[in-house]
DNA sequence: GATTAGGCTTAG
């Protein structure tokens, strides 16, 4: 991966990034041992010179670090030997051995004796928590009979604090100290079985327990006998086996007969007793900040508390989410307060995700709120719920995810609640209303199915038009016809194209075409062939001509990048504002692109410098490129440039080239559906403001794309069924196109934006701007 | 490259 331009560019003094390494191990005291040769007796070297350092650099510290456990035996071969810094200290050969590049090779035996070729057979092997010493690197399997969600130390990371144990009854404490939280074991509840890899055991009180070490990793597994084996890791190359599946199914089989765990710590909140600490599975409905300490979070489990809940009212505009009167009413949401170190886990928190909070104190009594102290006192003795500060016995939270078990559970339950019809006498049981009060039941009933329905993406589009239209029905809409412009309600049912980069275009104000934007495939193909022009080019700029290294295979041509800068912005002392560059590859072209503001590559076919086929973009500006378009363009390279220019953007670039620069846009077709039938709707013209993106920033940024896929995600999540999506409020034009003398209606989304995920309107309510 | 914590209820 050596970077072809770097010794003329360096010479030429620029700060392109440089491309090094960026893994290495420090492999300290390796697992190598030397017999001591006859010659270093006679030598009289001393015995610690039989341990060695040995560094591994790049793939192979990634590989090996992965690959290597103590005790296995090495074969070493392409090294190069080097002084060791660390000889001093560490007692250790005054030498290291130094493996990098292609040459380097490194060969693992393992315990068992056959050699083999690195990462692939390396067998680990597992000690019980019984046999452990102090002061060595050891593996262990185990179940968590205890834990503590990640938290923040005094230090530099994260600690989780567990307790383990296995069939040899040993209990084993264990501290897992990593500044990544997400490499940190995943435990959702105790007996969970755990594996861990290079941990240090240390004794500590008089017990061993276990560190992490240097190259620690962690597998977790759920401990339900029958469950499937389904490691949870964050690492993409760790190693799990058929033999991990016995371990792990061993361990529970043995762990169900020994009743490690206390009484099931989980209860739902139809079973929740006042003043007990428990652990709550649920789904996070809303939440806003009550203040620096404290954050408030709306949940449900869709079970019914026997005890009054209490309601925590906080200004709408700060909450997140949308939590509905109706489950209030209900006594279906419970409102928790999150205090201390665990608010900055709560933030993470998105509505609708699956939480579960471990030692949730169910507290009866009116919360102390400011915004609330008076408003509350008809709320004596309703049950309110505190995770309080620290983190004494596992007292956190964390976020479940989705396919979990106890998750799938949670959805069936909550799914009956979006499937209940309004005669399912399930409903009236979860209300528990008495039959007088059957008229309001009906009304609180429809609600409730209106707004759980539209659960758990319950989010506000709102129409940012200012016109007021009568809402009417898509099948009105059809009727109607154009040109006229509707406000409907309505959910996604599909939408092309799947694949969201196809949806980004490129538009020409001036002959009003949209074409697509070619693909680094083709766009580095023109830029090859562009390299096959070679000729001179002598047009009055200067010209700065580089040649390259030779690359294999040898006999390939030799190239030259040339570097033509406008004598004119030269005589101003702005030439490197504006560069053509002849010779480059794509590449090449996009690094020279991210040192430079504003790079145009360039052919000289006739000897005359000239920008490439319009086909690539004729501007890279950072990681921007500008396309022009074919039709309208009238280059005019070669002719005095830019007089008068103070600025050199795109748009002065594309004016002195003479190129009619090309508009990025983002092109999607909606089919939308409310009951009374579906449409088709294109939507471009208001597509940036629907996604809030620029569609020039999604083409060239990684955040940006993300945000138009979330957007599409929550309309129409991945394998949702229509009632899961959300409903939209927009604003639609009907017009007129002729097509081969056909004339058809056509329907396009405007002046509708999806920022509203803060705000909530009840579906029913009239948005106040319409 | 050391350090962090080393279970065992907040007190809202």
């Amino acid at each position: 991966a050596t970077f072809s331009l770097r010794p003329p560019f360096q010479h030429w003094g620029t700060s392109l990034p440089p491309r090094m390494p960026r893994l290495f191990l420090w492999a300290q005291a390796l697992f190598l041992s030397l017999p001591p040769s006859e010659e270093d007796s006679q030598q009289n070297m001393s015995p610690e010179h039989s341990s060695i350092n040995i560094i591994l650099f790049g793939a192979l510290a990634k590989d090996y670090s992965e690959s290597v456990s103590q005790g296995d035996t090495l074969l070493v071969t392409g090294f190069t030997v080097g002084n060791s810094p660390t000889a001093q200290k560490d007692k250790l050969h005054a030498c290291n051995l130094q493996l990098a590049g292609d040459d380097a090779w490194m060969y693992v035996s393992t315990d068992s004796g056959r050699s083999s070729y690195a990462a692939k057979v390396v067998k680990y092997t597992y000690v019980p928590l019984s046999d452990l010493t102090p002061g060595v690197v050891v593996n262990v399997y185990a179940v968590v009979t205890f834990f503590k969600q990640p938290f923040r130390t005094k230090g530099t990371d994260y600690c989780s604090t567990l307790k383990i144990t296995d069939q040899s009854n040993k209990k084993v404490g264990c501290t897992i100290f990593c500044d990544k939280l997400e490499e940190h074991p995943k435990i959702f509840k105790m007996g969970d079985i755990i594996r861990l890899h290079r941990v240090k055991t240390q004794l500590f009180n008089g017990a061993i327990s276990l560190l992490t070490s240097h190259g620690f990793s962690v597998v977790t597994f759920d401990g339900m006998v029958g469950s499937p084996v389904v490691p949870r890791t964050s690492s993409g190359s760790f190693k799990f086996g058929e033999e991990d599946c016995q371990v792990v199914e061993a361990l529970r089989t043995w762990a169900a007969n020994q009743s490690l765990v206390p009484a099931e710590p989980c209860v739902p909140l139809s079973a929740v007793q006042p003043k007990t600490y428990f652990d709550l599975t649920c789904q996070l409905l809303a939440k806003a900040p009550v203040d620096s300490s404290c954050t408030l979070l709306k949940v449900w489990d869709g079970s019914k508390c026997p005890h009054p809940l209490l309601d925590v009212f906080v200004e709408p505009n700060t909450l997140e989410g949308s939590p509905t009167l109706s489950k209030d009413m209900a006594n279906l949401t419970a409102n928790v307060l999150v205090y201390d170190n665990h608010v900055e886990v709560a933030r993470q928190f998105k509505p609708g995700s699956y939480l579960r909070i471990y030692n949730l104190h169910a507290v009866p009594g009116a919360s102390r709120l400011p915004s609330n102290d008076s408003g509350q006192s008809d709320q004596m003795g309703h049950l309110g719920f505190h995770l309080h500060g620290g983190t004494s016995y596992g007292r956190g939270l964390r976020v479940l995810p989705e396919d979990s078990p106890d998750i799938l559970d949670l959805k069936r339950i909550l799914e009956t609640f979006s499937e209940s019809d309004i005669n399912d006498s399930s409903m009236f049981e979860v209300w528990s209303t008495p039959p007088e009060s059957f008229g309001m039941l009906t009304f609180f009933t429809l609600m409730l199915i209106c707004t759980i329905s539209r659960f758990p993406v319950n989010i506000a589009y709102k129409r940012t038009c200012d016109h007021t239209v009568e809402q009417v029905s898509l099948a009105e809409v059809k009727s109607r016809g154009p040109p006229q412009m509707f406000h409907i309600q309505a959910q996604l049912k599909s939408y092309q194209p799947q694949r969201l980069y196809q949806s980004l275009k490129l538009f020409c104000h001036k002959c009003k075409t949209i074409r697509d934007v070619p693909d680094d495939v083709t766009v580095g193909g023109l830029f090859s062939e562009a390299q096959k022009d070679v000729g001179p080019c002598n047009n009055g700029y200067w010209t700065l001509v580089l040649p390259l290294p030779k690359e294999p295979p040898s006999e390939s041509p030799s190239r030259t990048l040339t570097l033509l800068m406008s004598s004119q912005l030269m005589g101003k002392g702005k030439a490197k504002e504006l560069i053509f560059l002849k010779g480059a590859t794509l590449e090449e072209t996009c690094r020279i692109a991210s040192a430079y503001s504003n790079i145009v590559p360039v052919t000289s076919p006739q000897g005359t410098m000239t920008p490439m086929d319009l086909s690539a973009p004729f501007l890279f500006r950072g990681t921007k490129r500008y396309y022009g378009c074919k039709q309208c363009s009238q280059l005019k390279v070669g002719e005095s440039l830019g007089e008068g220019v103070e600025v050199w953007d795109e748009k002065s670039v594309a004016d002195a080239l003479g190129v009619q620069l090309l508009q990025y846009g983002l092109l999607m077709k909606l089919e939308l559906q409310d009951g009374t039938g579906s449409l088709e709707a294109l939507l471009w013209r208001d597509a940036e403001s629907f996604f809030h993106v620029s569609a020039e920033d999604a083409a060239a940024d990684q955040e940006a794309q993300d945000r138009v896929q979330e957007t599409m995600d929550r309309l129409c999540p991945p394998g949702s069924s229509t009632a899961e999506r959300p409903w939209m409020d927009l604003c639609l034009s009907a017009y007129t196109v002729e097509e081969n003398g056909q004339r058809r209606a056509c329907y396009q989304i405007c002046h509708t934006d999806t920022r509203g995920t803060n705000t909530h309107t009840h579906p029913h309510a009239t948005p106040s701007d319409t």
